[in-house]
DNA sequence: GTCTATAGCCAGATAGAC
DNA sequence: GTCTATCTGGCTATAGAC
C-alpha cells in the first residue's frame, strides 16, 4: 500500500539526479572545491531550488556518501546470496567493484580528518548506520578469511578493513590511468594484486 | 666566497619558519582548507608580509612540497652512502621514513587530480625537477630489487613507484592512529607489512 | 517548487604609510 | 619588509515574486 503519487515520483527522480551530480562532482573535485553553483548548473536547476531539497552543502554531500554506501551494501547482499565463493574471494569482489567505481569517476574520496565534511558526517545518523553496517558485513568476511588462512592472521582485522576502504579511493588508480599505459581492467588487476599479494616477490 | 650577509640569514630563517608552518598546515588541513591568514597567524607576522616572500598561496604550498622532496632526497643520499642494505631494504627504509613523517603530522597529501594546487605544481620547474630526481633514484632501487627477486617482477616499475608515493600519504595511518589501539611504531610496521607483503596469508 | 536577485561572509591579494 | 586597512571576487544561503 505504498501510496506514492506521481508528483512524489517526479520529486524522487529529481533528487536522485541531484545526488548523482553531487556524487560525480565530489569524486572529481572533492567537497571543498565543489560549489553548490556547479551542482545546480550540472543538474540544470537554480541554486535556490537545490536548497528546497537539501538544507546545506554538507547534507548534499552526505546524501551522496550514503548512496555510495547503499550501493556497496547492495553488492554485498548480492554476493552473500551467491555463496559459491570463499570469504577472501568475496572481499576481492567488493574491492574490484570499488575500484571500478573509482575509475568511472564516481567514488568520492574518504572524508579526511581535516575536511569540513567529516564533522557533518560524524553527526549524521543515517550515514553512520550505513557505514557501520558495511563495516560489520566486511568484518565477518575478514575474520572468516583469516580463520581459513586466506588472509594474514597476524593482521588486526581493523587494519584489513581500513585498507580495503582506503584502496577504494587509492590515488594510484588515477595516476596509472593518467599514465595511459594500461587498460582499466589491467589497472584494477594490478592494484588487487598489490593490495592482497603485496609488492614483494614470492 | 658565499657572501651571505646577516640580514640574508635572518631572511632565510624567516622563510624557513614560514615554510614549516605551511608544511604543517598543509598536512593538517590540505591546500584548499588552509588559509593564508592561518599561515600568517601561525608564523606570527602580517599576511601582507607573507606576500613579500611568496607571491601566491600556490607558491607558498609549492615551497613546502619542494622541501619535503628535498628531505626525502637527503635521506636517499644518506642511504646510498650506507651501501650495506639490499635494494628492497633501502626502499622499505624510505617508506618507513615517509610514514613517520606522516604520523608526525608533517606530510602533505598527494596533490589530487582535482586540487587547485596540482595545476600550479605542474608548471613549477623546481618542483618537477625534484620529483623527477626522487622518482629516478627510487626507480633504480625498484628495478634492482625486481632483478633480485625481492620485488614482484610481474609488476610494472611505475606501479611500485606510485604505490610507494601513495603509501606515504595513506589515510590508513590516520585511521589507525585515531583508533588509539596501536603505538606509532606498531602502526608503521603493520603498514609496511601490508604494503610489501599484502593482506593475504602465506 | 521554481526562478531572479541579493544578502552576508570570508578568502586571496594589494595599497600605502612607516 | 613590516604593518593596518582595504579592495575584489566568489561562495553559501536566503528573500520574495510567480
Amino acid at each position: 500500500m505504498p501510496k506514492v503519487s506521481f508528483r512524489d515520483q517526479v520529486l524522487r527522480a529529481r533528487e536522485d539526479a541531484i545526488v548523482s551530480s553531487v556524487n560525480r562532482l565530489l569524486a572529481e573535485k572533492g567537497f571543498d572545491v565543489m560549489t553548490v553553483d556547479e551542482v545546480a548548473a550540472d543538474v540544470g536547476i537554480a541554486k535556490a531550488s537545490l536548497y528546497k531539497h537539501f538544507t546545506s552543502k554538507e547534507e548534499l554531500a552526505a546524501a551522496a556518501m550514503i548512496r555510495v554506501l547503499d550501493r556497496v551494501l547492495a553488492l554485498i547482499v548480492t554476493l552473500e546470496a551467491t555463496t559459491k565463493a570463499s570469504a577472501v574471494e568475496q572481499l576481492k569482489a567488493v574491492a574490484r567493484w570499488t575500484m571500478q567505481v573509482q575509475l568511472a569517476g564516481e567514488m568520492p574520496s574518504l572524508p579526511a580528518q581535516n575536511s569540513a565534511l567529516r564533522g557533518a558526517l560524524m553527526t549524521n545518523k543515517i550515514y553512520l548506520d550505513r557505514l557501520m553496517e558495511v563495516s560489520d558485513k566486511l568484518g565477518i568476511w575478514i575474520t572468516a578469511a583469516q580463520k581459513a588462512g586466506q588472509l594474514n592472521r597476524k593482521l588486526p582485522p581493523e587494519v584489513i578493513l581500513y585498507t580495503l576502504f582506503a584502496r577504494a579511493c587509492d590515488p594510484v588508480l588515477g595516476l596509472l590511468k593518467a599514465g595511459g599505459q594500461h587498460s582499466d581492467e589491467a589497472i584494477i588487476e594490478l592494484l588487487l594484486s598489490t593490495c592482497f599479494g603485496g609488492l614483494g616477490g614470492r
